[in-house]
DNA sequence: CGGTGTCTTGAAGTCCGTCAATCCCCGTGG
DNA sequence: CCACGGGGATTGACGGACTTCAAGACACCG
């Protein structure tokens, strides 16, 4: 399937839309589309095929998979996202879909000609890998704290940020987009231990639930001092 | 004092070496060298200003501390590493020298222009970028270990790889290049967990240690066989 | 209505953190 | 030469937090 890019609901925010129409349309048509169910998996772990995809619907997780089988997620990917390693592409990482979700998809050989005739290309690119290391630096600093609390806290409020329209406030009333099970995976505790501390912050009044996945922020402040430790 | 590329330890390596040498000669005289002793800060959190740098000699971690003033290592950089963040220079991350150290400082907006004037200037920072991202999900991934004993002894895997010449095989003997503060630092551990675990593993007859800094490696494969958890 | 998957809740055990004492290495100075 | 002192590292005892194991609640879908 052919790209559509006319029609893109990330073609401002990806890193093609440093390209113009000409150049787009032309690393367009190497280019396919693809579209993935939850727990779909996009790139396997051991396949060192470079292959690199931008995000443009849906949400994906990054995970690693360790001797014993367990999982833990090293990166979300949001809409306009992109994934590929042109470098190294060993790659031990597993790239799944959370969501229904939409990818556009190109050989690494194909995006690496396009970097060379488009230098635009390269920066945009190389402003993604800085965000990326911003976040996984982040997601390391929220790890760090010391109680389990303090992270799940960390952990709401950052999706409540990202679930907002405006940079600076967070949402009030939104969904997790991970299941308890992601959530454990991404902090490194247990499915338990992020229910219990769920309904603890519930108990404290920082928040309510609102069905299994839907997270109201009743006192917001209340919730980032507990997010301190 | 200028900098004098032809002497520079990592010319061959740094981004810088992707430059003509003239290009590289005119960067240069924008830039200016810096050495730091020992514990010596070199960014500090909070200030915004986009200077990038380049290290030539020793070894930097980069930190960030929560509100309770506990810190945590973010990563680590070697030489040849770059440190910069073009695009969101708020930065609340902290960046000291761990040895002597020597460093390239330029500013944000040269190391901009440069980019603009040599594209493969902009890929060499790609990389570098995507490695630095590489090198967080591993860290990551590390700090993922269910039990301290399996995460300390990744650790020491880990710095065996890097103090090794040859890339495959890690090195039978070294010194950490981190102090156990550090090392607990790095892990979301405590100095007296990462000491009983050492003792542990040395007990166990994997490693054996050669004074405070010191390891030897009597059996890689059990060291690996007890990071796997 | 039963089945399945996700989430919650409970009780017991283990590992790590905390607090504290001690040791070791080194540099300083009497 | 030895005593002293300081920083880093080690070791021990104790308590608390998370994990593990297990059961139960809830929603969704056949």
């Amino acid at each position: 399937m052919s790209l559509a890019c006319a029609t893109c609901p990330v073609r401002d925010r990806a890193a093609c839309a440093v390209l113009s129409e000409a150049e787009r349309d032309d690393l367009a048509s190497r280019g396919r589309h693809r579209t993935l169910e939850p727990g779909e998996v996009l790139f396997a772990a051991g396949e060192k095929a470079s292959t690199c995809a931008t995000l443009t619907r849906g949400a994906l997780k990054v995970t690693a998979t360790d001797a014993e089988g367990r999982e833990r997620i090293l990166a979300l990917v949001h809409p306009a996202g992109f994934i590929g390693e042109f470098f190294q592409p060993f790659d031990d990482h597993e790239v799944v879909a959370l969501a229904e979700s939409e990818v556009c998809l190109f050989a690494g050989a194909d995006i690496e000609t396009a970097m060379a005739d488009h230098p635009a290309l390269g920066r945009a690119l190389l402003r993604r890998a800085q965000e990326d290391l911003h976040a996984s630096r982040s997601l390391l600093a929220l790890t760090a704290k010391p109680d389990a609390q303090a992270q799940i806290a960390g952990l709401i409020l950052g999706f409540a940020q990202a679930a907002s329209d405006s940079p600076c406030h967070p949402a009030q009333e939104f969904d997790l987009p991970l299941s308890r099970a992601d959530c454990a995976n991404m902090l490194g505790l247990t499915i338990e231990t992020v229910s219990r501390k769920i309904t603890a912050l519930e108990k404290d009044g920082a928040i309510r639930r609102k069905g299994k996945r839907g997270i109201e922020l009743v006192d917001p402040a209340r919730l980032a001092l507990l997010a301190e430790g």
